[in-house]
DNA sequence: TGAGATTAGTTCGTGTCACGTACCAATATA
DNA sequence: TATATTGGTACGTGACACGAACTAATCTCA
């Protein structure tokens, strides 16, 4: 877990990769919290907002996506929908199912945020040169195709059913 | 919020910086999550135990260093205690105060969630190459160091008290 | 085709977590 | 010393997550 205090004997100016990974993560994660909490939503609800810009899943396929219980995404779409930022739809191919979606206010709601957060992003990296900051970005890149790939799954993939749990980058 | 789909006309291959950062920063913090949840451990618990692992703080020190609420604290102090994993003892300075530190049962946790922990960063690691790998760490260094800095919080500063609410690091 | 299994979603009870308010005891300040 | 502030807890509320039990729709295959 987490970054401990610098002991004082290990070499300074440089953190851990480990230490420093996890510490840039909380970072990005705290400010997309923050982000959240000034329009009075969560993490979650966010990521259930973020989910919902370009997919109209069913019930069951956010609970694959958010890796919940189907039971939890009953009570996490009651509450987006009582606040009027998601509706819910009968699917026209299974009378079981239900497929979710943003209402016109959801959506305005959640480009808000994006905007509001990619300033936060790009605040916390312009604090290096523009070098180092696309040579992050490379790697990181990397990373995340490599760590994807590794798992079967090609983040770049031409298109994807709306139901594919795979491509979870929410 | 987070990773949108890639839109068909983007260029391949390389995510947007805000994309990628955000996707690793889920990637790692849920990495943490879910080492958690083997050990029937919350995130929220398992940061508390971080501090805790060279700190014997106050419950409102508690509270500034975890950014909460001082009456979240009582509960959370008590959940932990209640599973062993922490124990109050009455200040020596201060007759209203009460410090927080790890019993030998939470320790062994700590100590097993961060090497645990440490083993899925690297793994995520080792999907680039060493000299990648050195490169992520060095930018993630500078980016940190200097966005610190920019808050006026020196991440290598000889030593601290613990009271020290800037250096949350957790 | 029709009985039984599976799937989609909800409901309910339980536990964690966070908040704000109210409160007590101890300490600080005027 | 009277008052204000500080450290911590108690209590009520709401969000969130889980598992178990349940209904309705769909699937399976004998």
């Amino acid at each position: 877990m987490p970054p401990r205090r610098k002991s004082p004997s290990s070499s300074d100016h440089e953190l851990s990769t480990v230490d420093g990974l996890v510490q840039l993560s909380f970072l990005i994660y705290g400010a997309l919290e923050r982000r959240a909490g000034e329009h009075d939503s969560s993490m979650i609800q966010t990521r259930l907002l973020g989910i919902l810009r370009d997919r109209q899943p069913t019930m069951n396929e956010l609970a694959k996506v958010l890796d919940l219980d189907k039971s939890s995404i009953t009570g996490l779409v009651d509450r987006a929908e009582r606040r009027g930022f998601v509706k819910r739809t009968p699917s026209a191919v299974d009378r079981r199912a239900v497929t979710v979606s943003l209402t016109r206010t959801g959506r305005a709601l959640v480009r808000q945020l994006a905007a509001d957060f990619e300033v936060d992003v790009e605040l916390i990296l312009r604090v290096i040169p523009a070098a180092e900051r696309a040579a992050l970005s490379r790697v990181v890149s990397r990373l995340l195709v490599a760590h994807a790939a590794e798992r079967g799954v090609d983040l770049f993939a031409p298109s994807r059913v709306a139901s594919d749990p795979a491509r979870s980058g929410v």
